[in-house]
DNA sequence: AGGGTATAGTTAGCGTGCTAACTAAATGGG
DNA sequence: CCCATTTAGTTAGCACGCTAACTATACCCT
């Protein structure tokens, strides 16, 4: 009695749960480091540009920023050509952290794709396609 | 800059957030619907193999209960051999509201696995089994 | 230039997952 | 038989998604 829907929520949330858990000794959690993975490829992006990156609604990503801000691992700065706008900067202090959290993240990926073929990992990808679609 | 953990999660949330959205006008929310359609199946179940058969802790399942038992949709019976347990039963009110239910998921489900082959629906299930496993 | 509309960020408050800690009842071992 | 452990349910409080509503700024059109 259980609809794909479910699994897949479930599935998503054990994900979550097993990053959560490795990286809570950093001071990290989810929207935390996929907030600053987004980051790390784009420092300095304006910060709705940031949310549409992560995927999330702005109020979603302002308290992700307040708690990185707090932890000194980020920084706002204001937007030289509009000043409603903010940027948003990975400080020096992100550095130590980062490469312990990509080895981390790259773990956990690798364990639970593990003897799924590539092929098999890109289906997803089609369904968020399509849904997108509405 | 989007891993497949992340695309997941993505579609996971815009599935609730379909549903969510069309089941409003009932009361329904996803935790709640999702706990009908298991109690559709085994009605009278206890209250602690409900939370397993749903996928989420006991707290969890106890908040959801609580605002379906105040729609009025399910009731709390104590459990005649075991007086700390209870069991959960749906109630003659919920009966016109499951149809509807049952036709809105499964005009959801239709729409998101549009185009995709019975195998490739099955994939994450071994993706599930798999993290399973830890 | 002035006024309506749109956009960036925030705050407030809800839904739903979790863990930690509690009570009451069952269970098992000396 | 009694005490220690386990189990069922709950409460409290956190993380993180959302929408609604607000402020300040930008933009656009007459």
């Amino acid at each position: 009695m259980k609809t794909l829907g479910m699994s897949l929520a479930n599935l998503v949330r054990q994900w979550r749960w097993i990053n959560d858990e490795r990286l809570k000794p950093l001071g990290l959690t989810q929207s935390r480091w996929i907030t600053l993975t987004h980051l790390k490829y784009e420092d300095g992006i304006q910060q709705h540009q940031l949310a549409r990156r992560v995927g999330v609604e702005s109020p979603s990503l302002v308290r992700t920023l307040d708690g990185l801000e707090q932890l000194g691992l980020v920084e706002r700065r204001p937007c030289p050509d509009d000043r409603r706008g903010k940027r948003v900067h990975l400080t020096p202090a992100v550095r130590p952290l980062m490469d312990e959290m990509d080895a981390v993240l790259a773990q956990t990926r690798q364990q639970v794709l593990a003897g799924l073929s590539e092929q098999e990992i890109k289906e997803p990808n089609r369904m968020v396609d399509h849904i997108n679609q509405n």
